[in-house]
DNA sequence: CTGTTAGCGCCTTCAG
DNA sequence: CTGAAGGCGCTAACAG
């Protein structure tokens, strides 16, 4: 009946109070209920729900040895639906741990993720783990400056870093996929990726130019380019590619953005066949339907985030030393209409 | 040099040994430098800066009338671009107001929800930002069981809760985009929807039904199915709607899932025309390919969550008391190939 | 089985 | 300008 509004926040004590025991006992039952009367316990539960008390977890984590229940997640783009994925499968393992989420994006700014990883210590997560931006500069996830807590990185590895890591198998899915482009027979085959400093864009583009190796292609430094962090860019890089006096007849494209790109500017230019073979690393909506041959390399965005958190919370508990590397496997699939 | 991982954790007295001062001067030096010597200051921040000390913001925000700096987030589905572009947009705006995200998913699950938002009270969040699942047992976003707390609901509004929200303008926009299909001239139009119970769903349904009003038409139930709340849901039931005797000749989408459902049903097939018009709430990758008309409802989500955030922070700082309800607006426009 | 004491890290209050 | 005392809400360790 009183206002919520206005009331001071309540604590173990006014629960004992109206309970008529003491707050170690309200403690104790809410804890476990190990070594409390049951009576007791009853009195106390029944104080709780009529005052409607909530424990305050932040004090409690400030005793020694107890944990804050919180893990720090730090995203590129949460605005890409595989890192929404993502996110939902590294919550709902940490939810099986009883942790919670902190999550920021980062935008691919480094300094952002510095600045995130540093808050993250500071309201002493149990944990971090970081989709690292683009960028050389990687002091800010050394043990030192995590303060010893644990670090698992996602998707990407980040250079100079070693902990623990969930990665796909970019380089094979690569690979894979481009030797389906040169069994079809195409020689002239463009790559568009995103920064290059991206480490996931290092090892997709070395296992394209790994298959090329074996048909003895050497790849064409006209028909690649990176930096195309969103569709529009994509959009311009492929329609400058179709311009060209030879044009390439297949498209590896490193990531899902680059590919909506590839397949907008084909379906677009007016000059050249609508043939343009796609490859596309990474699935998206309505793939079906591309009006172009598409092969997609395609992953379990889900599955990535639930392993990030199992690392974790494994190395959390546990008294793992060395630093653990786990590959995802890709799947091809394609589409031909 | 010493192994981090067997630290104890840094506190004020560690600093306060190292620079020769006590604790308290510590302290003031973190928080604004006001009252204290700059030599002294200046002992301080090279003694922080050599432990790598980080104040712990748990303990901190202990104390009485401190906020914890946290806003929880509960969302239905992280996986739509759409919720993620939103939640960008919560962090954004929350940063700028130096709060930090605490994410959960509730996967269209009220029970879920509940449970999310009482786990952010324990941890003393300053404040609550939902996206309400369906369904209408909202008890748990009651002031007084949300401890007198700020809510913010975003994008739907919820059963029986007087709280802040914005939202987009949902019937409004369903309406005029149901008018452009009727203005050329459709009249068989079917209704996509997801479930009946989510309140966005059903103010989309009223434009509808207010738009063919106008034309005196009455929606025919059996082109009105709701509850798709996948891809693979919406391709079934559009592909029940072509293979009806009188198949509809366009198609109100109600969210970008069902239009994507849409498309590709009518793209695969093989005994209607390609021409039936597709409306769809939600823009999407590749809408521009469409290979059917499209007629897409764009609206901002990064916008809604930075006003959703705006919203609370205004009411944690302020003093307003009636709730506010914000609409946003959408924006048409049209694919025809 | 239950209660008392003490202290986690920080900062408000008051004394020097 | 600086420091000492005390307490925020909770619970481990010990006493009864």
């Amino acid at each position: 009946m009183a206002d919520a509004r206005a009331r001071r926040a309540l604590t173990v004590r006014d629960v004992a109070t109206l309970a008529g025991v003491s707050p170690m006992t309200v403690s104790r039952t809410l804890a476990s209920g190990q070594g409390v009367r049951p009576e007791l316990q009853a009195r106390v539960l029944a104080a709780v729900e009529e005052l409607g008390y909530r424990r305050n977890e932040n004090a409690r984590s400030l005793r020694p040895g107890q944990s804050s229940g919180l893990i720090g997640v730090a995203i590129t783009n949460l605005a890409n639906p595989y890192y929404g994925e993502f996110a939902i499968g590294v919550e709902e393992e940490a939810a099986g741990w009883g942790r919670r989420i902190l999550l920021g994006n980062t935008g691919e700014d480094q300094s952002r993720e510095r600045q995130l990883v540093a808050d993250f210590l500071g309201r002493r997560v149990d944990g971090i783990i970081v989709v690292p931006a683009a960028g050389t500069d990687t002091s800010h996830l050394t043990p030192r400056s995590l303060d010893g807590r644990p670090l698992v990185l996602a998707s990407r590895l980040a250079p100079g870093v070693d902990a623990d890591a969930v990665v796909l198998d970019d380089i094979g899915g690569a690979e894979r996929a481009t030797r389906v482009l040169l069994e079809e027979g195409h020689r002239r085959i463009a790559y568009l990726g995103n920064i290059a400093s991206v480490i996931t864009g290092q090892r997709r583009y070395e296992g394209f130019t790994r298959a090329l190796a074996t048909a003895d292609i050497v790849p064409d430094p006209r028909l690649v380019l990176r930096g195309q962090q969103d569709v529009a860019a994509a959009v311009a890089a492929m329609t400058s590619l179709l311009d060209l006096p030879e044009p390439p007849t297949a498209v590896f494209a490193a990531n899902n953005r680059n590919a909506i790109g590839a397949i907008t500017a084909i379906a677009r230019h007016p000059h050249v066949t609508e043939g343009t073979h796609v490859v596309s690393f990474d699935t998206f909506d309505l793939a079906d339907l591309s009006p172009v041959p598409l092969t997609v390399v395609d992953h379990d965005a889900h599955e990535l985030g639930r392993v990030a958190a199992r690392l974790l919370m494994e190395r959390v508990a546990g008294t793992r030393t060395e630093a653990r590397v786990e590959t995802l496997p890709v799947r091809l699939y394609h589409i031909v209409r």
